[in-house]
DNA sequence: CTAGAAGTTCAACAATGGTTGAAGTCAAGC
DNA sequence: GCTTGACTTCAACCATTGTTGAACTTCTAG
């Protein structure tokens, strides 16, 4: 039933690499970091897949929005192996609500500075009247 | 015509650091990184004055905005010693600028996240009609 | 004058996010 | 079958932002 089966294409960390705009050494460090998964060969070589290319790039995008690799982790460990486009379209969701809570933060600091005076109580005017 | 002088009240690392709610340690660090500056006595401890416990304070707000030490460095080395209110303020602003930068920065990841495919051209479906 | 609190320097450690280099192995084309 | 480029691991190193501890000194109150 399963016709013509494609071969899933494999990639090697340069491959990856070079697909997705991350360093190979990189591309290592997500994998011990629990990032990124891969197979190996009879020669312990890494091989990836497709999705992981795009797995790749959303850490970068996720690094922009402020969250740690610890973070990322988390949340592309909700995402299946072979994700399907509503997986993709919820991880979206989730870095983007992570984006406005971000944003949020800084309304807020950027409200404390702009008051005025909640800055930092300014020195008394030695001048007393 | 200087009456009164009032002998300009002198702060060790413990009373800045009190008065700022930054820790001691991170006091030493930061005058070591020029973020604050201190004299000292004649048995080498420092003493700082009040416009630090606002300069401490800043630096902290200036992280939350995420500037890094030397970009905080940077801005406050523009402060005069001696700040007046205009001073204060403009710092306040150069400040608020920055948080409106990264703001923006924000906000442009979230359109690229948001606007679907940018993010992770998704992998063509199998069953092409 | 002296005890104790608080200060000093310096080095080491920690977490984060990787990069670099050494030494060795694998895979692919000729 | 051999060469060459790409891969492997591991340890060391980088920058950033501090904290912690050891060993020693200074300050201040009684």
């Amino acid at each position: 039933m399963t016709g013509s089966v494609t071969a899933q294409p494999s990639l090697t960390v340069g491959d990856l690499a070079r697909a997705s705009g991350v360093a190979p050494s990189a591309v290592r460090f997500y994998e011990t970091h629990g990032l990124l998964t891969s197979e190996r060969t009879p020669g312990n070589q890494r091989r990836f897949r497709e999705p992981d290319v795009c797995r790749a790039k959303i850490i970068r995008v996720a690094q922009r929005v402020g969250l740690s690799v610890a973070e990322i982790r988390g949340i592309l460990a909700e995402l299946p192996t072979d994700p399907s486009l509503h997986d993709w379209q919820h991880l979206a969701t989730r870095i983007a609500t992570e984006a406005n809570y971000r944003i949020q933060q800084l309304r807020r600091v950027l409200e404390d500075i702009t008051s005025g005076q909640k800055l930092c109580e300014l020195p008394p005017d030695d001048r007393t009247p």
